[in-house]
DNA sequence: ATAAGTGCAAATCTTTTGCATCAGG
DNA sequence: CCTGATGCAAAAGATTTGCACTTAT
């Protein structure tokens, strides 16, 4: 199912890398190509990616993981977390989904997404007031998930 | 106005730790007198704490600075912040502002917090639907402050 | 060709831990 | 007293960097 090919998603990658007289490395669409494959809310750390392109051909030495994370972050093309629980993350930024938001179970670490447009219409008001232009606007709720709720509720 | 002594803010900390059999140290009260003394909207890591305790008989090893900061968080008495841009970090829990939220500029890291009854609200309704009990809810809305937005337009 | 990118290992952080010593309750 | 806490230094992670070699353009 997850059989997505690399075949030619970088087609944003190429040009925008092009424009900085940077190059379309097949690492640097491996790393992109691993996050458009396990879709949009997945979090993952270096580390993760590191061991996910682990396979034959596939590899990547960490320090170029390192490397294309903050080149596809700088790009747009992935967004870094801001969850503190456990390093830093990232994620598929993507243009349907600019402004999503995240559930958090500080127990077991479960993560539901969701999109609410009253946050960011706050959060361009409160910009708007002090002058600032919004870019993104990331809502963290911190909470209990139903069964860690029931299990601390006893 | 930002004029809080040292003197006696460990009230609350105190009986917190007595509750679960811990004990109310020096180092202890210094790190969270610090945050205290500097006021609530102040974003510290820990190399930033043992560096403001690093004066004569205050000191603090950089060691007890991270079991310190774990434990105050863990008491709630500190909030770790959930912004990527540098390092772990962390600021004064306020009671009076249990869900502020963050206008980061992300050419020049300037912060500036506030509030918004429409996002908890958004937030509460996120967590209700999903069945999630919420106990915090961030929001940090990456933009470019006035200075860094007409540097950049330039 | 030629400058950018990669891999590897070493160098840097950042954070955690083991252990002997110290001190709060 | 006795257990929890501290400081130091070593250990463990996480991230970055120097360099010789490879490769997109």
């Amino acid at each position: 199912m997850a059989e997505v090919q690399g075949s030619k998603p970088s087609t944003g990658l190429r040009s925008s890398l092009n424009e900085r007289g940077q190059r379309l490395t097949p690492q640097r669409q491996r790393v992109l190509a691993l996050f458009e494959q396990i879709g949009e809310g997945r979090h993952l750390s270096a580390e993760d990616v590191h061991g996910l392109l682990a396979h034959g051909e596939e590899r990547v030495s960490l320090a170029t993981v390192y490397r294309s994370l903050r080149l596809l972050s700088s790009l747009g093309l992935l967004q870094e977390l801001e969850l503190p629980e456990g390093g830093r993350r990232f994620e598929l930024a993507s243009d349907a989904h600019p402004h999503h938001h995240h559930l958090v179970c500080v127990q077991c670490g479960r993560t539901e997404e969701f999109e609410s447009a009253a946050v960011l219409a706050a959060g361009e008001q409160a910009a708007t007031t002090l002058g600032f232009l919004l870019l993104e606007c990331v809502l963290n709720v911190r909470s209990l998930c139903p069964q860690c709720r029931g299990a601390r509720a006893g």
